[in-house]
DNA sequence: AATGAATGAGAATTCATTCAT
DNA sequence: CATGAATGAATTCTCATTCAT
């Protein structure tokens, strides 16, 4: 990669981070490629050099930001760590995830509103992929005696589910830190699965 | 109540549904005043003569369907039931809910991105009466003995979100029905209290 | 056909009307929906209750305009008239279309450039059609001996591409009348078939 | 002329014939700098240091395409050719440059359209140029008794306008070759003359 | 000479909302 | 009451043009 195509690179990035901010703020629909650019300063236009279109932007920051999830979750792998433990780390993970990207992360939600043909699959492909990181943790677990469940799929739903939901209510200025919520939700969405 | 009053309360009822209809498939932004008219056989102009505007039309579906379920959960406490039951069935009763009324249940996630500012505190005051309800079982609960848990909120936002996530993935046509999906929330949930 | 729709119907004639003179006074490309709508003191947004879209509206254009020149020709084969005459009348009318619609007219050269798929086979089976006429009354004039003439095709070509020329050149504060183009155009090109 | 500036003429020329190949393929308007310059594997930031803007490289295309072709028409008088011989000689080279440059040639219909006010009477004082020499062998044609026509200009718009039109239907593919379409076209149209 | 990047002035289109009838 | 019609503001997207490097 070049040094032009790199600098390149950064400018995607920097304005799929953009990008996120002011979609969490106001949502996909209420964020117009104009707010998306003001908070860069430049001009709308530019943003259709680098991408053609808002779906296109979208779909980018939703690969960028599970692209980014999945690392850390995988990293979990790699460490030497009880199914137990695995999970109530995937739990923290997902959570400050979930606090971090708000909107971007929520229209996983209904990506039919969003996403047109093309996209679609590629994005519920990906969260399939993002969710089997949970379920393998789940399946461990289980064959190994920590975790006692029956309906696997739906106990993963819960955890998740649970854990999005955190994006709607969470706020810095609320009585708890974003390190508390997660301790927590790990501790008791962990009940779920003995 | 005239009988032109009760004629037109009946229309608006009538409105509302197939609004909430409409917006369930669509979701909000992408539900046209058109879309929702259509729906009714009538034309979008005749809305304005029931409803100011999209919003206000938007605010009551809101209004009826919560009232609505909080009627359900209000006759649990005539029964005469432990907390532990009391709460099983008002998961049931969410689990309902979110399934038929999927879209419009879920903006309750962010009412500031629709609702504006003479709406939106009024709409957040009966999200948390509806909350409420759920709160009331588990503080009986945990006054009782029969729930332990710390952090209440906490417990019950979890509980609440991880119900709202099934309008996310649940459909008819999938491996459980309804009832199946209740029944397990209902026992999954519920080990979060103990 | 209610009154209703008699009055949108001359509306939408209305609006064909002013767009062909749009059209045929900055060509196609340039003109725009704005530009249309200031001719017939509208706004641009008033046009879509009409017309699906851009394409819709010059699409109607199109029809309007060849339909009623059809009929014209059409009626040529009412009237007692030799070939020869029919094929002066003939070209008469389509030189008075010629002029009078001048732009809209001469889209029909490439429609490729203009319509979408799902219009474009219209567009050209209408033109072929168009063309027909014109390929019957030399059929006619080859079988009764009044014409003599072995590329048939290729002489309507050249009588229909003539006169559509017409456009490019023709000013009503120029030397010769409509009349006297129509008159010379006619006997001229009557030439090519004997 | 140095030979960095026969380099840059060499340059230009090159870009004007991929504009008239891009131009031909999908018209004036659709043609962006984008394309043209792709399609010499440029930028079109490149194409400003050839060209002043869109409008001078349509001009010098324009330029360079009649240029050629009154070079060639212009030969005829240096051979020895009757009226008739010459007139036909020229209508193949005028079909032969409608067939080959098709959209560039075409718009000499509407240049209002395109050009601005600079340009606009150059462009017309050039179209006229070409189109004296077929005036030329028409007059020289009537004085020597070898043509019988009354409206001479008329007579000449006939000629070229019927000759234009090949470019909207003639297709490599189709039933005659080029040059059986110049014969046909240069024998028929001869007929007017006469 | 060439290019990557940015810009800004439109253009088409959508849609909630209004209003006369 | 209902509707057809009109409006205008907002939004996405396009593209010729510019300019620093």
């Amino acid at each position: 990669m070049s040094l032009r195509e790199k600098k390149a690179a950064r400018k995607k990035e920097d304005i799929l981070r953009s990008a996120s901010l002011v979609i969490a703020r106001n949502g996909y629909q209420n964020a117009t490629m104009e707010d998306i650019a003001a908070e860069l300063l430049m001009t709308k236009g530019s943003l259709y050099y680098y991408f053609k279109n808002k779906e296109e932007l979208l779909y980018e920051c939703h690969e960028l930001i599970l692209s980014g999830a999945m690392e850390r979750l995988e990293a979990l792998f790699l460490e030497n760590l009880s199914s137990k433990e695995k999970m109530q780390k995937a739990i923290k993970i997902h959570v400050d995830l979930v606090i971090k990207e708000k909107e971007v992360f929520n229209l996983i939600g209904k990506p039919e509103q969003i996403f047109s043909e093309e996209n679609i699959w590629k994005v519920l492909q990906k969260r399939d992929e993002y969710a089997g990181i949970f379920d393998k943790i789940i399946n461990e677990g289980v064959a190994e005696g920590e975790f006692v469940i029956h309906q696997k799929k739906m106990a993963r739903m819960i955890i998740l589910g649970a854990a999005n939901w955190v994006q709607v209510w969470y706020s810095p200025e609320g009585k708890y830190t974003k390190e508390e919520v997660e301790e927590i939700y790990a501790e008791y969405l962990l009940k779920i699965l003995m």
